[in-house]
DNA sequence: GCGACAG
DNA sequence: ATCTTGTCGC
C-alpha cells in the first residue's frame, strides 16, 4: 500500500472527509519557501447557474516595481469546465481544486507563493482549499477568506493591519486581519509550507488600498468577469 | 435534537 | 458562489 492519492475527485462526501484526514497529516506548518519573485492568486467563479466552473489564476511580479501602483500582473489564465461537486461546507476543495489545477497547468511561470480565496488550515479537519491545493502543487500557499468557517476570535482592532488570533481550543489556526479600516476583517490562515506569522506578513505586504490582497483581488475579478485587471 | 456552515 | 436596483460616499 502506498500513500493515499493526493486527490480522487470521484468520491462520496464520507470518503472525501476520510481523505481530508489523511492529507492533513502531510501539510507542512513551517516556513519552507524559495526566494519569491512571483506570487499567484487563485479564485473560482461560476457560470450558467453554477453548471460551469471558472478557475482564474493570476501571477504578479514581486517585489512591485512601482509600489504606488501595486505589483505588476505578468500572466493570467482562465479555465472553464463542467462543475463536478455541489458546495458543501468543509468540502469546498473537491469543488474548486480540480479546476484550479487545470488553470495552473497552463501557466508558463511557476510562482513561489500562492494565495487562495478560502481557508487554509482554519478548517474542521485542517485541510481547507488552500492547504489541499498547496499539497497538490507542492507550493507554499495561504488561505485568504472573506468569512469564518471555524475557530473563535475576539473583535479586531479598527486600524489597517490590526489583527487577532483565530483559535480552536488550544490550536492556532490563523489570524483575523483588518485589511482596511471600516470594513469587515479577512481570515488569513496558512495553507501549506508556511507558518501563521509568515502567512499574515505576506498578506499584509500584498495589501493595496482594498480589502483583499492584490493576488486574490485580481483573481477574484478575473474569475467573476468583473472590471479590468 | 439544534445551530453553524469557506465559496 | 450567483441573482439583482438603488444608494451612499470618496
Amino acid at each position: 500500500m502506498g500513500r493515499a492519492p493526493l486527490h480522487d475527485w470521484a468520491l462520496t462526501p464520507g470518503q472525501a472527509i476520510a481523505l481530508q484526514r489523511q492529507l492533513a497529516t502531510r501539510v507542512e506548518h513551517r516556513d519552507r519557501l524559495d526566494p519569491v519573485s512571483h506570487i499567484a492568486g487563485v479564485d473560482i467563479g461560476f457560470e450558467e447557474q453554477g453548471t460551469i466552473t471558472r478557475a482564474a489564476v493570476v501571477v504578479l511580479a514581486w517585489p512591485p516595481e512601482d509600489p504606488s501602483s501595486g505589483p505588476t500582473l505578468v500572466e493570467r489564465v482562465v479555465h472553464r469546465e463542467p462543475t463536478r461537486w455541489p458546495y458543501i461546507p468543509g468540502l469546498l476543495s473537491f469543488r474548486e481544486v480540480p479546476a484550479a489545477l487545470e488553470a495552473f497547468a497552463r501557466l508558463t511561470i511557476r510562482p513561489q507563493l500562492v494565495m487562495v480565496d478560502g481557508q487554509g488550515i482554519a478548517h474542521p479537519r485542517r485541510l481547507g482549499v488552500a492547504s489541499h491545493l498547496g499539497l497538490w502543487l507542492d507550493l507554499p500557499t495561504i488561505g485568504v477568506a472573506k468569512s469564518r468557517l471555524c475557530g473563535r476570535h475576539h473583535e479586531v482592532g479598527p486600524e489597517r493591519g490590526d489583527w487577532t488570533p483565530l483559535v480552536d481550543g488550544d490550536e492556532s489556526l490563523g489570524v483575523v486581519l483588518r485589511s482596511r479600516a471600516g470594513v469587515k476583517p479577512i481570515y488569513v490562515s496558512p495553507g501549506h509550507r508556511l507558518g501563521i506569522e509568515s502567512a499574515r506578513e505576506w498578506v499584509v505586504r500584498c495589501l493595496g488600498r482594498t480589502k483583499l490582497p492584490e493576488p486574490t483581488r485580481l483573481a477574484d475579478r478575473l474569475a467573476s468577469r468583473r472590471g479590468p485587471l
